[in-house]
DNA sequence: TAACTAAAGATCAAAATTAGTCAAAGTCAG
DNA sequence: CTGACTTTGACTAATTTTGATCTTTAGTTA
């Protein structure tokens, strides 16, 4: 017998697949009530297979009118390069580290100066005033995040 | 399922587009009774979706022949427009705020979408995952910083 | 002209509507 | 039996909707 995160997956990807624009907007309760489970039990599906390192992204809004947004990333030349930041910087990197990548990806030329600027303003200690090891942490997600939404 | 206070928003902003003279007067009960919904709605969704950070001076009048102004202000682009952004954000900015900030300069064509995804993924609860107040704080700091370095 | 009245809009907090988090309990392959 | 994965549900957080009550303004009346 398959688990119900596993069906709920499948059918999350179906409707993604048939979808024109590229993202489903989805009601948490709706989904629930579908499958005969618990709300936080679309959380889970979410959290563990509709991750960024599988190439998605997911927004979401509470309150009336409220929605999980899913969107399946393009698959072009980034697919690999993606996944491979996202290894790279992992759940915790250093102000060094970062720059490195940054400056890598300008020499590339998968982004331009300017936008090197606004990442290396995100990632320096000196806006980042934690202490360690949260700040290595936090930086990496920053980090993660601006670059999953451009690539 | 869309909620009325986006759908109203939609309806001011194109009332507003439309516009010749680049502001609106609303009788509020009027707009109140045109969406089916009580009046404070009108003041919910001016006070989230209108604000100075999004570019929007709004001015009302009470009493007979009352109304709300609604003005879209511009955003010159001045060597002072570091300054002015900075002198918004502040200390603390919580995520909507920043969000009508960062929307506000696409519309104004300070930056370009690709830019704005990253600064919205930068400034997002999601992974700034640290508690409250300092979160906001850091928010701030990081807004200030990827916005300074690019004006 | 002062007082009154009706016609707006403003405010604020409660209620309603969603989604998120976290940890305990359950399941299952090895 | 153990460890990884899944299921549940109590509690939390964000956002919207609603309504009662307050304030301001213009016009009317004594």
């Amino acid at each position: 017998m398959q688990n119900i995160s596993n069906i709920i997956e499948e059918h999350l990807k179906q409707i993604l697949n048939a979808s024109r624009q590229g993202y489903i907007e989805i009601r948490r309760s709706d989904i629930a009530d579908q499958f005969n489970c618990v709300p936080s039990q679309i959380n889970y599906v979410i959290s563990t297979r509709f991750t960024p390192e599988r190439g998605y992204v997911v927004e979401s809004k509470r309150g009336g009118g409220g929605y999980i947004r899913i969107r399946r990333l393009g698959f072009e030349r980034t697919d690999a390069l993606a996944e491979k930041l996202i290894a790279i910087i992992g759940g915790s990197i250093t102000q060094r580290e970062a720059e490195g990548i940054i400056y890598r990806l300008v020499d590339e030329q998968l982004i331009n100066r300017r936008e090197s600027f606004i990442l290396l303003a995100a990632i320096d200690r000196n806006v980042l005033t934690i202490g360690l090891p949260v700040r290595d942490q936090l930086r990496a997600a920053i980090l993660s995040a601006m670059l999953m939404t451009v690539f």
